[in-house]
DNA sequence: TTACATACATACATGCATGTTTGTTTAATT
DNA sequence: AATTAAACAAACATGCATGTATGTATGTAA
């Protein structure tokens, strides 16, 4: 109820870190108060204020203590993986998929980021760290596709940077509706359709 | 500056209406106030409460003046079609996309559903219009779906409503990436290519 | 053990957004 | 012409969210 030792200080802003999550992403980030946050943690907003500048900032904090599924992948599309370039993405899709759909934590700030934020100028501190991931993951899947066109895997008649935006608005489309209504279709069945057919798609014609 | 006739009246509630609709897609839903709203449209709040209950009410009779291009293709639908129904599809999905290009009212609509609202309970009335619309549209498409099965069109191994939410999933995440950078890629090439690229795959093999 | 810093709680001050009520001017009605 | 009702403006009342400032008890270190 009082004072706590560093350890204790520590459990105390994963408390409110996770007060954060939960309630942001239940009703929505500017629908709750810091109050309500730090209420759920089971202190004041005085302990909020301590930890943190402001809302923002607090927000700042949730996204960085979970990684996202796409930098995740842009780590794992580092090391040198032995495959077509096709089946590369291919697993890169599918990976960001199942961490949306089975971590918690991953889950909650997508959702946050889909539906329970407004993408607003004050947010776009935000939002950056979330696109400036993205878009040198974007890059590097280009580079992917070119290669893969270059080994006769991609039909020569589709632009690289299209196919991958295509693919990336997919899996965005695909989580969108998901976490819209998680009952009304299966994520990783019909993701893992999804993506097939349409890198099938991306076939030359004799293939 | 003081009363008017009927007819003024609906000017001020199309002007109302107007200025809602700019600001809300610029700034965002919970971070325009009324008071925003009524300067914007040259008047004061006294105005927006005469006309409409409250804010809520306003974003609802905002969504009501604009045909969102899912009902709007659900008409479409209903009219008789001559052509196989993987083209139909194709073309519903090209006529959604181009609405969102092409129609400013359409587009700011759009935008504040996907980028400028958060999805929160109070506001669930405003979006079970648009879901109902869309989940009705979804469920005739699944229908266009079988029957393209029936006449192999598409593989046997795919389901049909797979099928028909991956490919609005597709035609959302697209109109979701666009909308955050306008510029990043043009919405109608790359839709346009995706689109194609997905019903390719769904084709038989051997077809 | 004294002194200081940490980790909060509490209280305050401010501002804004909302909803309502009242007032005023003009159009519509008879 | 008189009355009513519409279309707002203006003022009021309330509440909440934020930020900050201060208080306080505890850990920590000299």
């Amino acid at each position: 109820m009082v004072r706590r030792t560093k350890e204790d200080a520590l459990t105390t802003r994963q408390e409110l870190l996770d007060a954060a999550e939960r309630l942001f992403s239940e009703k929505g980030v500017s629908n709750t108060s810091m109050n309500q946050v730090a209420e759920a943690a089971g202190v004041t907003r005085g302990a909020i204020y301590h930890h943190f500048e402001n809302k923002l900032d607090l927000i700042d904090a949730l996204m960085e203590r979970v990684r996202l599924p796409v930098d995740d992948m842009r780590d794992e599309l580092a090391q040198t993986y032995h495959g077509d370039p096709i089946s590369l993405l291919r697993a890169r899709c599918l990976h960001i998929i199942g961490q949306v759909q089975d971590d918690p934590h991953t889950q909650a700030l997508v959702n946050i980021l889909l539906h329970k934020c407004e993408y607003v100028d004050d947010a776009l501190p935000i939002h950056l760290r979330h696109l400036s991931g993205r878009n040198a993951c974007i890059t590097e899947c280009v580079a992917l596709a070119d290669k893969a066109k270059q080994q006769g895997l991609i039909d020569e008649k589709y632009d690289s940077k299209s196919c991958v935006v295509a693919l990336f608005s997919l899996v965005d489309g695909l989580m969108y509706n998901w976490l819209l209504d998680r009952d009304y279709f299966d994520l990783s069945t019909t993701a893992l359709q999804a993506i097939d057919t349409y890198l099938a798609g991306l076939k030359p014609r004799g293939a």
